[in-house]
DNA sequence: AAGCATTTCAACCGCTTGTCT
DNA sequence: CAGACAAGCGGTTGAAATGCT
C-alpha cells in the first residue's frame, strides 16, 4: 500500500495557475491568512487545487516582495558560495537572498550558474581539481588594457603550464581591484584578486581550483561529500571547517583574502574527505563576516575576452 | 518561414521533518 | 512513545519560449 494521496487528485486541476486562479488565492490569503492549514485553504478559498500547489505558487510567485528577473552578480557570488559550502540546501541558501525563492535558486543553479562553473572541467585536470596554486608570476604588461600576458614561472618553483587563459580588458587596469581571466576555450573567468596596497605582478600568487569531478565527470563542490579542508596536519572536523578557513584568510573553494594576507603556501588542499556542514547561523555568520570574499568569485563578462595568457601550478 | 533542438522555469512528486495527539 | 498528518524541501518533469539551421 502507498502513501495516502494528500487531496482528492480527481478533483484537483493541475497544471499552470490562471490569472482568475492567482487572484483568488492571493486575495483570500491577505484577508484571512494560510490559517497554518494549506490542505483545507483551496476549498476555503474556492480553488479547485492541492493545498500543496496553493502553497507552492504562493510562495513562489504570488507572495509581496518576490523579486523576478536577472540575478545580479552578488546573488551569484553567495549562491557559488554557499553552494560550495552546504550543498544544494536551496532553502537555506535562498534566506540569504531577500525576495529569491528556493525555487528560482535552484532553476537558475541548473539551467545556468552551473554550466558556467562546469567550464572549469574543460580545462582543469581532474588531478589538479582542489589542489591550490601557488606564485605564479607574470610579465609586467606594457599597456595593461590590451597586452598580451604570459605567465612566467617563478624561477624557484617547477611550474607546468596548463592551459591558456584570456584576461577581459576592463578588468586590466592598474586600479581595478579584481583581477580576472577568463578561460579563452569557454569564456568564463578564473578569478585572481589583487589588493590594495601591491604591484600587479606580485599581486598574483594565489589561486584554488574551486572544484573536483564527480564519477560522471561533473564539477562538484565542498557540499555533502567532498569538501576540502586546509588544516596543516590534514584533520579536518565538521565543526571546525569553517573556524579554520576563517583562520586561514579563505573561504574553501575559492580564492580570496589569501592575496592580501601574503600568506604563503597553503599547500594542497585535495584528499581531505570530511564534511562541510553548517547550520543557518553559520551561513549567515560566514556571509557578514565577508568570508569567502564575494569579490574573488569565478565569474566576468563573458563578452570580455580579448587577452591571453598562460598560468601555471605546481 | 518552417521545423527541429535547446533552454527555461513553473509546477508536480514523493520523501523527510516537525508537530500534535 | 508511536502514529498520523501537514509543511518543507529538493529532484524531476514537461510545456512554452527561444535559438538555430
Amino acid at each position: 500500500m502507498g502513501r495516502a494521496p494528500c487531496c482528492d487528485k480527481a478533483n484537483v486541476k493541475k497544471g499552470p495557475w490562471s490569472p482568475e486562479e492567482d487572484a483568488k488565492l492571493k486575495d483570500f490569503i491577505q484577508k484571512f491568512g494560510t490559517g497554518g492549514n494549506w490542505i483545507a485553504l483551496p476549498q476555503k478559498a474556492g480553488l479547485k487545487r492541492c493545498g500543496k500547489s496553493c502553497r507552492l505558487r504562493w510562495l513562489n510567485y504570488l507572495r509581496p516582495n518576490i523579486k523576478h528577473g536577472e540575478f545580479s552578480d552578488e546573488e551569484d557570488r553567495i549562491i557559488c558560495t554557499l553552494y560550495a559550502s552546504i550543498g544544494s540546501r536551496w532553502s537555506i541558501i535562498a534566506a540569504q537572498l531577500p525576495g529569491r525563492t528556493d525555487n528560482d535558486i535552484k532553476n537558475y543553479w541548473n539551467t545556468k550558474l552551473k554550466k558556467k562553473l562546469m567550464a572549469f572541467n574543460n580545462i582543469i585536470p581532474s588531478s589538479n581539481q582542489g589542489k591550490l596554486i601557488s606564485q605564479p608570476q607574470y610579465s609586467q604588461p606594457d599597456n595593461y588594457t590590451n597586452s598580451f600576458y604570459n605567465f612566467q614561472a617563478a624561477a624557484s618553483k617547477s611550474l607546468t603550464p596548463i592551459d591558456s587563459i584570456s584576461a577581459p580588458q576592463n578588468y586590466l587596469s592598474p586600479n581595478s581591484e579584481n583581477f580576472k581571466f577568463s578561460l579563452s576555450t569557454t569564456q568564463y573567468s578564473y578569478n585572481y584578486q589583487q589588493s590594495q596596497d601591491q604591484g600587479f605582478v606580485d599581486n598574483l600568487q594565489y589561486c584554488y581550483y574551486p572544484g573536483k569531478l564527480d564519477n560522471n565527470n561533473m564539477l562538484i563542490f565542498g557540499g555533502n561529500d567532498q569538501a576540502s579542508c586546509s588544516s596543516s596536519d590534514g584533520s579536518c572536523s565538521k565543526d571546525h571547517v569553517i573556524k579554520q578557513e576563517d583562520q586561514m584568510g579563505y573561504f574553501q573553494g575559492f580564492s580570496a583574502n589569501a592575496f592580501a594576507d601574503q600568506k604563503p603556501n597553503y599547500g594542497i588542499l585535495e584528499n581531505n574527505n570530511s564534511q562541510l556542514e553548517c547550520d543557518l547561523e553559520e551561513v549567515k555568520g560566514l556571509i557578514s563576516s565577508g568570508i569567502g570574499n564575494y569579490n574573488s568569485l569565478l565569474f566576468t563578462d563573458e563578452n570580455k575576452t580579448d587577452e591571453r595568457g598562460m598560468y601555471y601550478y605546481y
